[in-house]
DNA sequence: GTCTATATAATGATAGAC
DNA sequence: GTCTATCATTATATAGAC
């Protein structure tokens, strides 16, 4: 194998981690191995593991990478005019499709990353409830939103599904079940 | 190794997808291997290469038979006194929490599972939006329901959240989105 | 129908040269 | 920081004895 030029600690990271990124969303889970990595990325089997002792230690700066980017996405979107529905385009427009399904089923085999993955999870959540009860405080409608942690919940597991069904080629009723939760977006913000 | 009595192709056949299955739920589909069932059905590796060639020929015969199973039980469920509170239960006390993932995770990997997959999630839903439509039908509320497989897409999609979460031991808005969603069938089935 | 034995390939992991 | 070389383990897969 060539040798690569020097890279720097940060640079040859990055690389990992995105390839990492291209096999879970393209092959799946069970395609993520060090020398998949390695050769998507372009380098060695052993930089890998020089930079990531474990496959786990990988998956966790992956998905904390991933985390850090999704949450600052949601804060810009919740600055838009509509946050509630720059928040569903964000969650369902993602172009990897079947990242987040992957990764919930590696958190079934790797401890540390489900405890990773459920803080997340909790953060979202409580983001986009604020954002759900600042919306019905503000157009006056449904000002009692009974529960926005609930609400939220449903909202990002339609959200997730819809993504879930197109990766998997799925998809009666999800045209439908857009327009569903569109328009209750839309009588929330007052946009309809 | 001690020689298993001789059994049945039926019998043995049944053995080996219990195996499957209980792995898939426990460890997640990456352990799913020829060992890992041989193992855990108490029987040689070779002998469930006898009986299913390859592994994808194993997962097909797996779904095919929760699927047959799921859809027995569902026809079950439509006969209840209140179909769509028995088909919610259904969906969201199943035991095996992370099935339905790993599933969908495996269809990532194999074509031809995906493809089974997505056929079962139209059988289903189906069987759903009709049960949805008959509850609006006999209790007269919201009688011109737009959409029934959009709400049947949108009662799954948080069934499925729901099982999921409590696999990855997330719990965060659950319990108050459970409410949400058994409010509203029970109005739909005029149960309040 | 069940098992032993083995071939082949891919995996995670380590030691060490440069 | 990058690579070669190698190990033990595990995977799928076959051939054939019983």
């Amino acid at each position: 194998m060539q040798k690569r030029r020097r890279l720097q600690p940060e640079q040859s990271k990055a690389l990992i981690l995105e390839a990492a990124e291209r096999l879970i969303s393209d092959q799946g889970a069970s395609a993520l191995t060090v020398r998949g990595i390695a050769t998507e990325a372009g380098m060695n089997p052993s930089l890998v593991r020089y930079y990531y002792e474990t496959t786990q230690d990988l998956l966790i700066a992956f998905f904390q990478q991933l985390a850090e980017g999704h949450c600052r996405k949601i804060d810009e979107a919740l600055k838009a005019e509509r946050p509630l529905q720059a928040l569903w385009n964000l969650q369902t427009k993602a172009p990897s499709g079947l990242l987040t399904m992957e990764i919930m089923s590696l958190g079934h085999r790797y401890e540390a990353l489900r405890e990773e993955l459920a803080v997340h999870v909790g953060v979202v959540r409580t983001k986009i409830a604020r954002a759900l009860q600042e919306a019905c405080a503000k157009t006056d409608r449904n000002p009692g939103m009974d529960s926005p942690e609930g609400t939220a919940f449903v909202f990002l597991a339609i959200a997730s599904a819809l993504v879930a069904d197109r990766g998997l080629g799925i998809t009666l009723g999800n045209t439908e079940g857009t327009h569903l939760v569109e328009a209750w977006i839309a009588r929330l913000e007052g946009a309809e």
